[in-house]
RNA sequence: CGGGGCGUAGCGCAGCCUGGUUAGCGCGCCUGCCUUGGGAGCAGGAGGCCGUAGGUUCGAAUCCUACCGCCCCGACCA
């Protein structure tokens, strides 16, 4: 492509409303526009970024023997009334009628879709396992869309989902799935995690989130140093601590001691000279609109997620402040589970504590010789808590970091709801009419550009992995005026477009300045410099994006070094 | 939805508080000269419903009201 015909609008300012880098580089590089709040078109120079990852996905989704399709995504309201999701899906689901005031929304997810043909297409276990897959444009109405690709309304998602005899068979799907995501996360070049997670409303038993590494990410990670381990901070499990022997410790009293104005754990501690540790922190949250008093350790964070799977509610949101005296004449700050008259939950470190503090559910007052069992008995136990870098790996007892990712992809077992619900059934061998059992698999195609320029950029611009890069190798022509650089530059640009690469070929009338600083900015792997130096010496520049390493070299020799360097790239 | 902020040229902003001639600046764009290895320089030029509607006033970008849009902080997710 010759830069002078390409439609890239490159900025030297960055534009307001981008916070996040990916936003920033994607505007500035001329790659995308936005439409209105979380839609963006894709310019020239995004759609070929965006084409690199929809071809990698393809081709490791056909490798893996899944078939591309392509569904509406405009969808009947009534699907969506049998799978029961027309109910559960909240406002996200953008919902309209037509003409005939008939209720359709726009597909944040194809599961209805699928099982209705699943259910008129496959009847016979002979047609089993299937994997259909298709790349398309999802709409979800976000309740606050931002950060440009990374969380739009409208993006590009590869949603698949497999059909499977029973519940071995799906297992089988699930993996061949998360081989591919492997396969196609590597390919992109992508440093990334493929975590165990929670499933959250898509549902299911069972999943596995890849996440590209990046200090912007919106999750956050455990990774075990000694064992392939690897988890969603929700997810993450915290074993129960081995029961100590409390025999030795003699039960204290309990008894109320005034602590004016220490609302917080630290000045309690400080106050009554005891470790945080030693402190039952108690916190309101409201799960399906029942208010449940949840207890940690002082020095722990609660986990909404494991809250929420453990009372198996379908919300779980911490209560407003504000709200907690005019609701329940209770002060905050002075919460504790003594004589407290509402659910209460615990996690198993709360369980273990002797002698503790917590409060007195009266302003300004705290109880000490607390004892969980003697002094109250909390409906729940379990894991609740936020795991640290202080806990063991739940694998091997090794040592675990935390790291922040970008959830790219995401893997399901969904089992049977769905079938069941759509009653889309097989027959068996014995004639006998068979649920499928599901798995979906989906991944962010837009988001996994964003993600790629968050983890690759520096303070010139994007650097993309080769296989993500819009063009593979940029020449600059720095005297258009000359014509032994024109020819040059001419013949590079046909000769290797010839073994196949993407080459940008920036015949601009610009100074170098203005072609150097875009070259850099839409982050192209591979730059070959042609100007004064070809004239005095018959020798180009060429210069790695990522490394910054630049070599002369004489003109005859470059194709063959750039191929070189390429095809080792992309292998 | 709750809380905060912003809408003035393609982009980034000033002007508004304290109303008053022709609404400014930088970048970008067009023309010419000049320049050509990291976003040059000079000269000339085009480009505005000051978000929309209503109100106050002799007079509104500026004050008031409503609406719309966008951004940021919280719950959601690929």
């Amino acid at each position: 492509m010759r830069y002078s015909q390409l439609l890239l609008p490159t900025t030297k300012e960055t534009p307001a409303e981008a916070e996040v880098i990916s936003h920033q580089l994607l505007l500035r590089g001329g790659f995308i526009r936005k439409l209105t709040s979380g839609m963006y078109t894709y310019l020239p120079l995004g759609f070929l970024v965006l084409q690199k990852v929809t071809e990698i996905v393809r081709q490791e989704m056909n490798r893996a023997g899944a078939q591309e399709i392509l569904m509406p995504m405009v969808q009947p309201g009534d699907l969506w009334q049998e799978s029961g999701r027309w109910q559960k899906y909240g406002p996200e689901l953008l919902r309209f009628s037509d003409r005939h005031n008939r209720d359709y929304c726009l597909g944040p997810t194809h599961e209805e879709v699928i099982t209705d043909i699943a259910r008129m297409e496959l009847h016979s276990y002979r047609q089993l396992p299937i994997n259909l897959y298709q790349i398309q444009n999802k709409f979800r109405d976000e309740i606050r869309p931002r950060f440009g690709l990374m969380r739009g309304r409208e993006f590009v998602m590869k949603d698949a989902y497999s059909f499977d005899v029973d519940d071995q068979a799906a297992s089988i799907s699930y993996e061949t799935m998360r081989q591919a995501y492997h396969r196609i996360f590597q390919r992109c070049g992508l440093e990334f995690r493929a975590v165990e997670a929670d499933s959250g409303a898509i549902g299911g038993s069972f999943s596995h989130e890849f996440m590209v590494l990046a200090d912007t990410g919106e999750d956050t990670l455990v990774i075990c140093s000694g064992c392939d381990y690897a988890a969603n901070v929700e997810k993450a499990a915290i074993a129960p601590p081995p029961e100590e022997s409390q025999s030795g410790i003699a039960l204290a009293e309990l008894q109320q001691v005034e602590t004016p104005g220490m609302k917080k754990v630290n000045r309690v501690a400080e106050f009554l000279r005891v470790e945080a540790k030693e402190i039952i922190k108690t916190l309101l949250f409201e799960a399906d609109d029942q208010v449940v008093a949840v207890l940690v350790r002082g020095d722990r964070e609660v986990q909404g997620v494991k809250l929420k799977n453990l009372l198996g509610a379908s919300e779980v949101e911490p209560l407003a402040e504000e709200e907690v005296w005019p609701r329940l004449q209770l002060p905050v700050g002075y919460l504790g589970p003594v004589g407290l008259d509402m659910r209460v939950v615990a996690d198993y470190e709360v369980m273990g504590l002797v002698n503790a503090v917590c409060g007195a559910n009266a302003k300004g007052a705290h109880l000490t010789g607390v004892n969980p069992g003697r002094d109250f008995q909390p409906e729940l136990v379990g894991d609740l808590r936020q795991i640290t870098p202080e806990d063991r790996c739940p694998l091997c007892g090794g040592n675990l970091t935390l790291t922040e990712g970008i959830e790219a992809g995401h893997i399901f077992k969904l089992g049977t709801g769905y079938s069941e619900a759509m009653n889309a059934t097989y027959q068996d061998q014995e004639g006998v009419g068979q649920y499928f059992v599901m798995g979906c698999y989906g991944i962010g195609v837009s988001r996994v550009v964003a993600a790629a320029i968050e983890q690759n950029h520096d303070q010139n611009g994007i650097i993309f992995p080769v296989p993500m890069a819009p063009f593979q190798v940029i020449i600059l022509n720095l005297n258009l005026k000359n014509e032994e650089t024109c020819k040059a530059a001419e013949g590079l640009y046909q000769e290797l477009r010839a073994l196949g690469y993407d080459v940008l070929y920036d015949d601009r009338d610009e100074r170098p300045g203005s072609k150097f600083k875009d070259a850099d900015l839409i982050g192209i792997p591979l730059r070959v410099t042609i100007g004064k130096t070809y004239e005095k010496s018959g020798e180009v520049e060429l210069r790695q994006r990522r490394s910054g390493e630049t070599v002369s070299l004489p003109y005859a020799e470059t194709v063959a070094y750039v191929d070189d360097l390429l095809s080792k790239a992309l292998s």
